[in-house]
DNA sequence: AAGATAT
DNA sequence: ATATCTTTAAACTGT
DNA sequence: ACAGTT
């Protein structure tokens, strides 16, 4: 159900994909499958038959081998339902031989989707991974307590010119919103005592189809994240529209995540492996740990829906490698990273943002500066990608952070030491490094408000602060600036001159 | 947040 | 079934 | 090796 708010959300902007289910469930694609050791009870497997009275058994079966032995044994028609956690999943039906009639168990998807877009999602990804006699109709389950208003499902069905069986296994009859319960049930299984199982034909209905090839479930959108009352899905609202403009800047980058479960007042912490119970169509790239042994699997951040997901597990900042997985010894960009320490002052980070820029001007290279949304400020510098690695880097904005610190020691320090940067703006060259914590452009920081890091132009620097762009007003300047950062993406300077002129080559 | 374990 | 517990970073500096 | 820092 709550997933449907998304539903309605993205149909505003032409989404092709949709919303509902959870990792494992039933609309994912084919499972590999080898051998087909036909069990010994294999038959028994079936933990809910079904008799759809159309001379239809209909059964789940516990796992994929045993799906695929029933399907190479059976002789007449077989259905089978979908389920969740290691039972057959549409896809994997689609994949077997033999006389196998797929049953759509809808709770395996998060339930019947409320929008007709999400419902010819659903019968527009089985109609395209079945041959249509497998299909006609197509048949489908739900057992729940509150059957939702199937008008969506029935409009859905005739746009798409289907035909569908909705087996409605419900405890009262009354939730069926008016419609005639036209065929009887016999429920073969052991099911719960309570439930009178009824079936309904959407006689003569037509119904639609879309493409569900990321299905997402989304958890507890209307959980405070935020003191003003902005929410866990608005958070998911905001990454998902911020999509079209943050995807480039991460395609290919290891993720790490920086988790609040709980809003930014509950407990938070880092999560740079992949947790593992992340959607199968989640990418992942493998990162060999420097000073730990081993490889470590990290997370990409390819789509809108992984956007989403990172949102859903309450990660509000997105970190991502400054280089790629491809060439993850060379980062794409150099990053000054200016932290007012306890004590200093906005002002002091625009003066620190000004010397940066001063600096990069005399040495002919170009920045881009954004807001961190947190405290200070960011200055990207765009690099030749492969050209040089962190160390080369991390040497470089070294050296141009304590140029600036002996030029201005009153304002600027690249002191390790907390206590002595008291009033003073700290360059931490240590964040170019692999595998470093910084907030993305475009990052959501944990923060009251909602506050967005956001890049801004060098004649903002001294017209903008941090907090001024947040959650609830981005969309409008992003649509009016388009993507300042977009020029970083883009790479193209080498550190070779400036090395020279710093004398550090 | 979500999975694992205990009751 | 439900309550509670467990897990969730790593690179870098400077002693 | 270890504590401190992000």
């Amino acid at each position: 159900m709550q997933a449907e708010r998304f539903c309605s959300f993205f149909s505003s902007f032409d989404v092709d994909v949709l919303i509902l289910g959870s990792a494992g469930d039933g609309l994912e694609g084919p499972r590999e499958v080898t051998e087909l050791p036909i069990p010994e009870d294999g038959w028994l497997l079936a933990d809910e038959p079904v008799d759809v009275s159309t001379g239809l058994v209909v059964v789940r079966v516990g796992d994929l081998e045993t799906a695929v032995a029933l399907a190479d044994a059976s002789v007449g028609s077989i259905g089978m339902l979908t389920g969740s956690d290691g039972f057959p999943t549409m896809g994997d039906l689609a994949a077997l031989d033999g006389p196998v009639v797929p049953v759509l168990d809808w709770e395996s998807i998060g339930g019947i989707p409320t929008s007709v877009e999400g419902c010819r999602a659903v019968i527009g990804f089985i109609v395209s991974s079945f041959e249509p006699e497998r299909i006609d109709p197509i048949r489908t389950r739900i057992t729940t307590s509150s059957i939702p208003d199937l008008g969506p499902l029935a409009s859905a069905c005739e746009m798409e010119q289907v035909d569908m069986i909705l087996v409605l296994d419900v405890p009262d009859p009354s939730h069926l919103n008016g419609l005639q319960p036209s065929v009887e049930t016999r429920r073969l299984g052991s099911g719960r005592s309570d439930c009178e199982p009824v079936d309904v034909i959407a006689d003569g209905e037509r119904w639609i189809p879309l493409i569900a090839s990321r299905p997402l479930r989304l958890s507890n959108i209307d959980k405070e994240f935020f003191p003003d009352g902005t929410t866990k899905g608005d958070l998911i609202e905001y990454y998902a529209r911020a999509a079209e403009v943050l995807l480039p800047h991460l395609a290919g980058r290891p993720i790490s995540m920086s988790r609040y479960p709980n809003g930014i007042g509950g407990e938070s912490f880092y999560e740079k492996r992949s947790p593992g119970h992340q959607p199968e169509w989640m990418e992942t790239a493998v990162v060999d740990s420097e000073s730990m042994g081993g490889e470590i699997d990290f997370l990409l951040a390819s789509d809108r829906e992984s956007l989403m997901w990172f949102a859903n597990m309450g990660c509000i900042e997105i970190h991502p490698f400054h280089s790629q997985a491809s060439d993850l010894e060379h980062p794409d960009y150099a990053i000054f990273d200016l932290d007012p320490a306890d004590g200093s002052t906005w002002d002091q980070v625009v003066t620190a943002t000004t010397m940066v820029k001063t600096m990069l001007d005399a040495l002919s290279l170009v920045g881009y500066p954004k807001l961190s949304g947190s405290k200070g400020m960011h200055v990207y510098v765009p690099l030749e990608q492969g050209q040089q690695d962190y160390a080369r880097v991390r040497r470089f904005v070294a050296a141009v952070g304590e140029l600036m610190a002996r030029a201005n020691p009153t304002d600027i320090t690249v002191d390790w030491k907390i206590p002595n940067r008291k009033g003073k703006v700290f360059v931490d060259a240590n964040r170019n490094a692999s595998g470093q914590t910084i907030a993305s452009v475009y990052s959501v920081r944990p923060r009251p408000g909602a506050p967005i890091s956001i890049p801004i132009t060098w004649d903002e620097v001294a017209t903008l602060t941090n907090g001024d762009v947040h959650l609830g007003n981005v969309a409008a300047r992003v649509e009016g600036v388009g993507d300042l950062f977009a020029p970083v993406q883009a790479g193209g300077q080498t550190l070779d001159a400036a090395e020279e002129r710093l004398e550090i080559s």
